[in-house]
Formats: C-alpha cells, sequence, structure tokens
DNA sequence: CGCTTCTTCGTTTTT
DNA sequence: CGAAGAAGCG
C-alpha cells in the first residue's frame, strides 16, 4: 500500500473545521460561505473516520452535480492512503442506478433497464399522445418538451400538477386531466418497456426505502456514514433519500451554502438547508468564515455582490491570503471585442507562466461562448467546453447506442423505434407493430424476422438486424466486442443517411475507446447517460486525453470547483440576470447567487467583462442593455474593480 | 412512407 | 430565429 505522510488534522484545519471533523457521531450541519473549506472538512472527515478503522465502503458522499462529485471524489481519494479511494459515491442519480440495479425487482421493475435521456423521455411522450389522439387543430395541447418538464417539476418540486400547471402553465391548466392521462401512460410505459429517466432513479430509490423496510435496514446499515455536499442544491426527494439512509444511525454530515444555491428550477430552494437543524434539533452546526481559496480584493467583491440579496444567513467573508490584484473589470465595446480581450488576456496570463488548466471562463448559457469558441480556435488555443451539444446527444452516436440498448434490455421501445426508423419503408406505423410483437408478445429478436414482416420490402433489413443482434448477444461479450460489431452493422447504414458520414466515423471510434474502459454492458449504458465524457462533441476528436486545457464552462456547472484565472463574460442585463428571470423577484434573487458562484472560482485574478453592446439571441432581444444590474447595485464598484479596456 | 410546405410557439441552468 | 408540428401530395 501507497504510504502518505501522516495528516496532521490541526495543522491542515482551522478549529471549527477540526470539531465537525472529529466529531463522527450524530448528524451535523456545516453552513459556510464560499471556499471556506466546506468540501476539504468532508474529504478530512472522510480520512479521519477511515483512519479510525471504519470501513471506507461504508462512507457514502453524496451531491448533486457530477462535477462536484467528480471533485470531491477525486479530493477524497487523495487523502491518507489508498482505503481512500473506496469510499462509496457519486451523485444522487449514480448510487440511485446502482442500488436499483440490485433492488428494482422488490417493485416489479426489471434489473435490466436502460436509463433514458431528455430526448428519448420526449420521444416515449409523443408517442403517447399522438396515440392518445390529444392534439388538434384548435386545441393548445403541450408539446413534449412543455409535458416532459411539467412531469419532472412535479417529481422534483413534490408539487401536484394541479399546482404546477396554475404556477407555471396557466395556459394548460383547462388540460390537466389529459396531462395527468399522459403522465400515467407514460409510467405506465416506462414499467412495461423496463426504463427509467433521471427523475424515476430517485422516485423509485426514495419509495424503496420509504416502503420496504428490510431493504432500507440493510441500506442504511450499510451506509453508516452518510455525507452529503452542495446540500443546498438537493430538492425534497433527494433530501429524503439522505435522511433515509441515516435512518439507521443518525450519522449523516450535511454542508452547504444557501449563498450558492441555483437550482431552483429542479426543485431545489435554499430555505430547505434551514429544515435540517428542525428535523435533528440535536445537531452539531458549523459556520466557517475564513475564505481559503481567495485574495482580499476578490472577496471584497464577493461579499459586495452578495450583500445584496433579500434574505441570506452567511455572512461576511475574510481572506488571510497575501497579496492579490483587484477584480478586472472590461467594457469592450461589443461582443467579438470581448472574444478579442479575453483571448488576448489569456496570452498574456500564459506568458506570465499560468497553467491553461488554471484558467476558466464562466457564463450563463451554453451558447454564450460561441464567438469566444471561434476566436480560440483560430489563435490555435486548446480549450474543453463543459455544457453544450454532448457526444452522446449526436445522431449517429445515439443510433449506435440505441443498438446497445436493446441488446442489453430487448423490452427497450424508444431504442427499438429509433433502430427501426432508420430502415428504408419503416414509419411509425410498421415500428409500432414490430415493437408489438418483440415487447408485447414477448417475441423478442424472433419478432424480426416474423413472416407477417418478412414479405415486405424491409424484410430482409430487419433478418439483417436480427442476424447482426444474435452474432454479439452470446453471452459474456465485452462492451468492445459488442460496440465493434454492432458499429460494422451500423456503418453502412450511417454512411448512407448522412452526408458528413467520414466526420462521424471518427465518433463512433472515440465510442469503441470509451467502451474499453468497461467490463459490462450495463455500466457502459449507464455511464453514458449519468456520466456522459460531457466534452461537447466539437473538441473530442483534435484533444488529446489530459491535456491541460482552457475551461469554458456554465456558472452552474462551475461549482464547487476553483481556477487561478476567472473571466466572467456577458455581465450584460439579459444575459446575467438572464431577461427570463426579470420580473420574478425569486429568479433574480438566484440570478445574483449565481454571479455570486461564478465570482467566487476565482483564486487570484477574476475579469469581468461587460460589452457596451451586445445583441442577443437576436430575435427574442428584449431588454439586452447595459451591464449587470449586479454590478450596478454594487456601491462601490470604482473602488473595488479596476477600470481596463 | 417519406417528402415538402405552411404555421405556431417558446426561448436557461442539470441529472 | 429555429424547432416542432400539422397537413397534404405522390
Ligand atoms: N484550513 C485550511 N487551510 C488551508 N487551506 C484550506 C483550508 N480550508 C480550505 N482550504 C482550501 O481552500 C480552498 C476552498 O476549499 P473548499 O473547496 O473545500 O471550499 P468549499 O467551502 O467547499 O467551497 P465552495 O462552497 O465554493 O465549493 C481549497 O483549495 C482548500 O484546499
Amino acid at each position: 500500500m501507497e504510504r502518505r505522510p501522516a495528516i496532521d488534522y490541526e495543522k491542515d484545519l482551522n478549529p471549527r473545521q477540526l470539531q465537525a471533523v472529529t466529531t463522527i457521531e450524530g448528524p451535523q450541519l456545516v453552513i459556510a460561505g464560499a471556499g471556506t473549506g466546506k468540501t476539504r472538512t468532508l474529504v478530512y472527515r472522510v480520512a479521519y473516520l477511515v483512519e479510525r478503522g471504519v470501513s471506507p465502503e461504508s462512507v457514502l458522499l453524496l451531491t448533486f452535480t457530477r462535477k462536484a462529485a467528480q471533485e470531491m471524489m477525486r479530493r477524497a481519494a487523495t487523502m491518507l492512503d489508498a482505503r481512500c479511494a473506496l469510499v462509496t459515491g457519486g451523485t444522487f442519480h449514480s448510487f440511485a442506478n446502482l442500488v436499483l440495479r440490485r433492488y428494482a425487482p422488490e417493485f416489479d421493475f426489471s434489473s435490466r433497464f436502460t436509463i433514458v435521456d431528455r430526448s428519448d423521455a420526449e420521444d416515449i411522450v409523443n408517442l403517447i399522445r399522438t396515440e392518445l389522439g390529444l392534439q388538434g387543430k384548435d386545441r393548445r395541447f403541450p408539446r413534449k418538451s412543455a409535458l416532459v418538464n411539467i412531469f419532472s417539476r412535479v417529481v422534483n418540486t413534490g408539487k401536484s400538477y394541479e399546482q404546477v400547471l396554475e404556477e407555471e402553465y396557466p395556459q394548460f391548466s383547462d388540460e390537466l386531466e389529459a396531462i395527468a392521462q399522459v403522465a400515467a401512460a407514460y409510467t405506465a410505459y416506462k414499467q412495461r418497456h423496463a426504463v427509467m429517466d433521471y427523475d424515476d432513479l430517485l422516485v423509485h430509490l426514495a419509495r424503496l426505502l420509504r416502503e420496504k423496510d428490510t431493504v432500507r435496514k440493510r441500506l442504511s446499515n450499510d451506509h453508516r456514514y452518510v455525507m452529503v455536499d452542495e446540500f443546498q442544491d438537493t430538492n425534497p426527494l433527494q433530501a429524503e433519500i439522505a435522511y433515509q439512509l441515516a435512518s439507521e444511525h443518525r450519522n449523516i454530515a450535511v454542508v452547504g451554502d444557501d449563498a450558492q444555491s441555483i437550482y431552483s428550477f429542479r426543485g431545489a430552494d435554499f430555505r430547505n438547508i434551514m429544515d435540517f437543524p428542525k428535523r435533528f434539533p440535536d445537531c452539531l452546526i458549523t459556520t466557517l468564515e475564513q475564505n481559503y481559496r481567495s485574495t482580499q480584493p476578490i472577496l471584497s467583491l464577493t461579499n459586495a455582490i452578495i450583500a445584496n440579496a433579500r434574505e441570506k444567513f452567511t455572512k461576511q467573508l475574510f481572506s488571510q491570503l497575501p497579496g492579490g490584484r483587484k477584480p478586472v473589470y472590461l467594457r469592450p465595446a461589443g461582443t467579438e471585442q470581448q472574444a478579442v480581450r479575453v483571448v488576448q488576456e489569456i496570452r498574456r496570463l500564459r506568458g506570465d507562466g499560468v497553467a491553461a488548466g488554471e484558467i476558466a471562463v464562466l457564463f450563463r448559457a451554453a451558447w454564450h461562448s460561441n464567438e469566444l469558441e471561434v476566436m480560440l480556435k483560430r489563435g490555435g488555443i486548446e480549450f474543453i467546453k463543459y455544457g453544450g451539444l454532448k457526444f452522446v446527444e449526436s445522431a449517429h452516436i445515439k443510433d449506435l447506442l440505441a443498438l446497445l440498448r436493446v441488446l442489453f434490455n430487448p423490452r427497450d421501445g424508444v431504442a427499438w423505434y429509433r433502430i427501426l426508423l432508420l430502415i428504408e419503408g419503416i414509419g411509425p406505423t410498421s415500428a409500432k407493430q414490430i415493437i408489438a410483437r418483440i415487447v408485447g408478445a414477448g417475441e423478442g429478436f424472433e419478432a424480426l424476422t416474423h413472416k407477417t414482416f418478412a414479405k415486405r420490402k424491409y424484410g430482409k433489413d430487419l433478418g439483417a438486424l436480427r442476424a447482426a443482434l444474435e452474432q454479439v448477444g452470446e453471452p459474456g461479450v465485452t462492451p468492445t466486442t459488442a460496440v465493434t460489431a454492432l458499429m460494422d452493422h451500423y456503418r453502412p447504414i450511417m454512411e448512407q443517411k448522412y452526408d458528413d458520414a467520414h466526420k462521424r466515423v471518427n465518433d463512433l471510434a472515440s465510442l469503441i475507446q470509451i467502451a474499453d474502459n468497461y467490463t459490462s454492458l450495463e455500466a457502459l449504458l449507464s455511464d453514458l447517460t449519468l456520466e456522459p465524457p460531457e466534452q461537447a462533441l466539437a473538441g473530442r476528436a483534435a484533444a488529446s486525453d489530459g491535456a491541460d486545457r482552457i475551461v469554458l464552462s456554465t456558472i452552474h456547472s462551475a461549482k464547487g470547483l476553483e481556477w487561478h484565472s476567472v473571466f466572467i463574460i456577458h455581465l450584460v442585463d439579459g444575459y446575467l440576470p438572464s431577461s427570463y428571470a426579470f420580473y420574478k423577484t425569486d429568479s433574480l434573487e438566484e440570478e445574483r447567487r449565481l454571479f455570486y458562484v461564478a465570482a467566487t472560482r476565482a483564486k487570484e485574478n477574476l475579469y469581468l467583462s461587460a460589452p457596451q453592446t451586445a445583441s442577443g439571441n437576436s430575435f427574442y432581444n428584449p431588454d439586452i442593455g447595459g451591464p449587470s444590474r449586479f454590478l450596478h447595485e454594487i456601491q462601490d464598484l470604482k473602488t473595488l474593480t479596476k477600470r481596463v479596456n
């Protein structure tokens, strides 16, 4: 076992952190501002537990976002010795997936379920909507994306359909009954076809814990120490899961910052964090005020940003890090000049020896970096972009994945639908008939060569499909073998379908690379949905993995991370805050917190860029105007920042 | 079934 | 403005 120097807890932690780390029994809440060492407290606590003989597998670390989960698990793994790499954890969704693979049969669900992403969910809902004949020319029925949104809102907020419709979709409140009907059919479909959407993972896990006492006891006893990072981002469903997991021992430590709550759109409420002490009146509450990430000039600005929030628990932070430069305030003439300016500044930082991986550009919405990306490419600067069209969302990858999915779960109706529509001569009607035989009549692959279909003009193609699937489907195939074989089947189809097939072939090849890291098809498929390679498609082929590159990220995805130098671009009313939030107080408050999260990512350098003119999304372009109101409202902006051209 | 043409509608963030 | 959906034709 690799030896690392013993941890000196008293040296590495301040007294309050130390108390939180060494209090290992019972409930506790750490509520503290950005960069005060909340995650550090958690990972030291992991080491402390393991050092005292707690088995690492019984320590469970959970959080909502993938990036924060990765960061948390990565930091935990570097502690103490190799044992710390064995702690369980990740996102709530990935944990739910693991548990449900084992316990789904408890509620009559197949363990070999596949996980559907948003676009699959929309496709299913669309099928149902057509089948139920709910669209009419004079009828204003929600489109598929709205329906899926509504369903998800209901699940994540715990509100009723009635309430969600009234509050968020008043234009559809007449359709309550029909919407509920679609929802019921959607649920039935998912059970019949053994598929779960993202929300189902949480719903089913919560239900399992709530209703199956023996399972709850067992899981709770398996995970004697439950810890949740970024607790302000958990919604009621996730909070319930955490509480149930701790039900047998009450060893639950949660850390969070109400000022960084930015996921209300999926049911998180920053006030929820205050429910913890209500539920556990005897809990230890730790607050932290010293920031160890940023220099004082940056902190003075971020304190000023959050000071304008209406409601907040956390206090002013201070830093003892030496030196530091004032945040730079840029006012480029337009968005193109902004991109040029940022590239220029990045070059300067690189010249000064700042590593590329220590530089990040943050923004509100994925498309805000489009211009900058062009400029960076032109300048030969490599970058990683988080957000935007992902590798697994491109049509050809989805096609190939559909083939893998039916191999793993032959009942997966959406996957079949996608595969069948690729065949010339098969449209929605034939596809449904064929699927009815495969799944409904339980015939499996054999249905593909059933005499009804064999004599139709696409009979030969169905036969070839069956042969391809059966050839791979031998027990014990490795994911690599499966992907390679199905790629041989799919490639000619792709070449016929897409003009730019020669480019797409590279992506299929990267899928083989990815598959190489897996030993089971289940793990490959689950990961590709739950933790897909999040790099946008564009950069994939060019960039060698692990290379040190500039990061472009949405603010949401930057949560929990830190960089030496951070740029926040498009600090313009209409972008940040998003014009969508202008007229809702709560949303505006959340937009401010978003700005706060972005600014608190910076260790040494912070650049704020507010272009003087910014054309919005061309058509829907209201109120995009001056610098962000969150800059305006800061009284001492002039002294807190350095204006540079 | 697969194609074209016309109309309508919503617009952000994540798993 | 662009995507989704309705409608119509061969
Ligand atoms: N007591 C300490 N001594 C030295 N460095 C510390 C201490 N506490 C935290 N740090 C460092 O400060 C930085 C921020 O810590 P950490 O990421 O744990 O904060 P956080 O509270 O989780 O922040 P956020 O809420 O913004 O994600 C890290 O680089 C961490 O190593």
